[in-house]
DNA sequence: GTCTATAATTTGATAGAC
DNA sequence: GTCTATCAAATTATAGAC
């Protein structure tokens, strides 16, 4: 039942540590086809380019963000705790950044068609939260958009700062601001 | 004295735009060159090492960014508007993200010195916005550090998401969420 | 599906003339 | 300071054997 993971499935989740660490331009072919104990030539077979790569990372990791966050309609626990807590996972667990925002800094230098891919993270991200705020709390669907919009963002930077200042209580800190708004 | 701007300067300038549009390894030293109408050779004369251009572009950025925002004790207007406005001023004036947001989120695949100065950066910012916090409001130096902190990472992140979607609206509704904490 | 071999290009960097 | 010339390495990608 393809409980195994297939050599394809390496790939794709290589490239997403690579991506994640150094981003597009900072990672190669050959790099994850030494990683997972193939070919550069071999890793073209299943991705005819870098783009096409790419772009089954980001359905990849878009995908299992989503799956982690759940139903926004049936929550047990508050939203915005498990929304910071899909943040905490990526920070603490994978000690990485997020997948889209490291791929929508640099833009202007990658395919436009990962480009579309890192947009629609964002929205769906900030839609999810949306529909959480308004199901959970007593506020306009206005509001919880503003609301939804600046956590996203603030979550975002939060990663940014907390690994470049090398200090997990930075994210933490945020977290808490958040919290208390 | 010293007026006119220098070969070097432009280099810089260039290296600046370039770095911001694709990030540390989305452009090379011969476009540099290209687009300030030398050859790539001449940029080595200047700068020995892709990492000793990026550096001084680091510090030219840094100084802008904090020269703009000027003494943080002897603010007329409110610290944060003027905050918001330097970050404002880069997403629309130059169309582009932050410097520091753009190479930190690459970190594991640049120089160790370059990504030392993004961290230098995001502390300067943070300690000028707390310290212009404590000047202006009643508030202890914890709970400045911590609003300082939630709202560098707000702006970063609003540059994220409103280049994304491609929607100024974006970061002008985050901006609101954080002038009205 | 993976390999070897290789093509075509780009890149960071250096030597040395002017 | 800028140039020409050049290098060594890396990169994306393809053709064709197994």
């Amino acid at each position: 039942m393809s409980g195994a993971k297939s050599k394809r499935d390496e790939i794709v989740e290589t490239a997403e540590k690579l991506i994640r660490t150094a981003g597009y331009n900072g990672f190669s072919t050959r790099e994850v086809a030494n990683s997972v104990g193939i070919k550069a030539a071999s890793v073209h077979y299943h991705f005819p380019s870098k783009a096409d790569l790419v772009v089954a990372v980001t359905e990849r990791y878009s995908n299992n963000f989503l799956a982690y966050l759940g139903n926004p309609d049936t929550l047990t626990i508050s939203p915005l705790s498990h929304y910071i807590s899909a943040f905490r996972q990526a920070l603490i667990v994978d000690k990485k950044l997020c997948l889209c925002l490291v791929l929508s800094t640099e833009s202007g230098g990658i395919p436009d068609v990962v480009n579309s891919h890192s947009k629609a993270f964002f929205e769906k991200n900030i839609l999810w939260l949306c529909q959480a705020l308004v199901a959970s709390e007593d506020i306009s669907s206005h509001q919880a958009e503003q609301k939804a919009v600046l956590i996203t963002a603030a979550l975002e930077g939060a990663l940014v700062l907390s690994n470049s200042l090398d200090n997990i209580d930075t994210f933490e800190s945020i977290a808490k601001s958040l919290l208390e708004l």
